[in-house]
Order: structure tokens, then sequence, then C-alpha cells
DNA sequence: AAATTGACGGTTA
DNA sequence: GTAACCGCCAATT
């Protein structure tokens, strides 16, 4: 009984990435998301750390609202202080413990269904 | 081939 | 609340 997804083909690799980047690309201004969440929303849900992956070396990455993906307890990305500032500027607000504060500004997408195929 | 490394997530202490 | 693990998986060493 498989129980974990198999290696990923090339092929599924490439949708994988561009399914990751057209779903960064439609976070709301003043929203952030997650990891894991891009991860299931592309049919890999066990494949968070490939999204940060994709993030940090896909070009492409360069030109969309990256900085919106944060990890599941709102940390921002280790190495990357621009990135609050960046959030700050759009309204995102942080706790004190330096966390962004997801109940208020974590993506609600319940609306909107993404669809690879289009 | 084996071990290590992360823009991660979840459970446990 | 934090911290230490464990599971995860492609890329790298």
């Amino acid at each position: 009984m498989k129980d974990y997804p198999d290696r990923m083909t090339p092929q599924q690799a490439r949708l994988f990435q561009s399914d990751v980047l057209n779903i960064v690309s439609q976070i709301p201004h003043g929203k952030v998301t997650t990891y894991g969440t891009i991860a299931t929303l592309t049919g890999w849900p066990s494949h968070s750390r490939m999204v940060g992956r994709t993030l940090r070396y896909s070009p492409e990455a360069e030109t969309l609202p990256c900085h919106r993906v944060v990890n599941i307890a709102g940390r921002t990305a280790p190495g990357w202080s621009r990135q609050r500032t960046l959030l700050e500027e759009e309204g995102v607000t942080f706790k004190p413990n330096g966390r962004v504060d997801m109940e208020r500004h974590l993506w609600h997408f319940s609306a909107y269904h993404y669809d690879s195929s289009t």
C-alpha cells in the first residue's frame, strides 16, 4: 500500500513549477498564503519544500509577488529580511513574535477554484 | 550509493 | 508559548 507520491517525472515537475508560479501570481494584494497550501493546490500535497525551491530558483519568480508566500506559522523566508518590508508596505501586519498575523491576512480563496488546464 | 541539505508541515514534550 | 524531533522529497555533496 503506497501512501506516498511517486517520484515526479520531468513532465510532472515542469507542470508543477508552472502551476506554482501561476498560483503565486494570483495571491491578492495584502494577503499571504503558505507553501503547503500551494503544494496542495498543485495536486502534490507533500511537496511544500519543492514550492520553496521553485520560488527560490525560478527566474520567473522575480516578477511575481512571492513575498506573499510564508510558512504555516507566518514566518518569512530565512535570509530574506526585505520580505517583511514588502508585506508591510501593502498593509500586512505582524505580531510581536515577528510572524504575520495569519488570522487577518491568510488568503481565503473558497470562492475560487484553481484549474491547471486553463 | 549514502548522507546531507533546505523559502516546509505536523506532532510531541 | 518554544524547541526538539520526525516525515517528507528533489537536489546536492
